[in-house]
DNA sequence: CTAGAAGCTAGAGTCATGTCTAGATCAATG
DNA sequence: CATTGATCTAGACATGACTCTAGCTTCTAG
């Protein structure tokens, strides 16, 4: 079953400007043919690779190393420990972003209210005692305050 | 204590352009201070602050974002509702970015050495039996085969 | 007083990841 | 046969988030 490049846009969910680019990009493992008119065409198994493609991308994974990956693929068999390696790396990154953002969401959770209350004292401290700044210099060169200065 | 621009990117992490770009694209509470001769002038909250900040967008957050949020505080209490809702929207993408990274996890564990197995057995295939193609065209619009064809 | 480090501004450059345009070809249709 | 729509290529443009440069000032140490 043949897909022209517009099929595979919609059933892949990418433009056709980005399957274009992607294959600019080498990120095809076979490299896409043509009809004797020049036109692309492609195959389920491309759709395949698009959809795996895409999960990689949206958890992080550049394009230069979802290339460097396809091209051991395309190598054939006989490398695949690096290619193993290579998407444990990723796995590796998808774990410590995972970490990150359950980090940030108590972040999100805590940090944010306490920094919030200081901001909101400290603008009040700012308010009703304008004289706690200077420290590095005697007078002359004091802060110039801003907004509420004139 | 007074900070310089120069200290305060050693300790935030940031670069010194990074810390004149975010104030340029209003990323600060409390618009930055000088000194008479024009020189930046940070406090630690202006670092407490660049750490959530770095936090948030380290989990995807634009800056964009950030500075809609940050001139909600700006604006002072009053608008804790808008904060509060947009902090939510984030931390449901930041959710929803974990689920999406989970499922990567499993895509990358097990489709792709499936997809593998595709690839290898469509090479043998190929190389085994070159006329499994022709299917949209009679005869003078089959595809032009590239690597092999020579 | 002078050299070197650190700051300043305005604006140009970079990188990744596409998106869009122009101008041409080709296929199907009224 | 003319139009419409899908495709092609090469290359320009866009966006986000920085990063770097040029040219100047200012502070600090010797």
């Amino acid at each position: 079953m043949d897909l022209s490049i517009g099929e595979v846009a919609e059933r892949s969910g990418l433009s056709v400007h980005a399957l274009r680019f992607y294959e600019r990009e080498g990120l095809f493992a076979n490299p896409v043919r043509r009809l004797s008119n020049g036109r692309r065409v492609y195959h389920e198994e491309d759709l395949e690779w698009l959809a795996i493609c895409t999960k990689l991308r949206s958890s992080g994974m550049s394009l230069a190393l979802i290339r460097q990956y396809i091209e051991l693929v395309r190598q054939g068999p006989g490398n695949e420990q690096e290619r193993l390696e290579l998407l444990r790396r990723h796995e590796n990154h998808v774990r410590a972003q995972i970490a990150e953002l359950q980090e940030t969401l108590n972040v999100m959770r805590n940090k944010v209210r306490i920094y919030e209350d200081h901001v909101a004292r400290g603008e009040a401290d700012r308010l009703w005692n304008p004289t706690h700044r200077p420290t590095t210099e005697p007078a002359p060169d004091q802060e110039c305050p801003r907004s509420e200065g004139a």
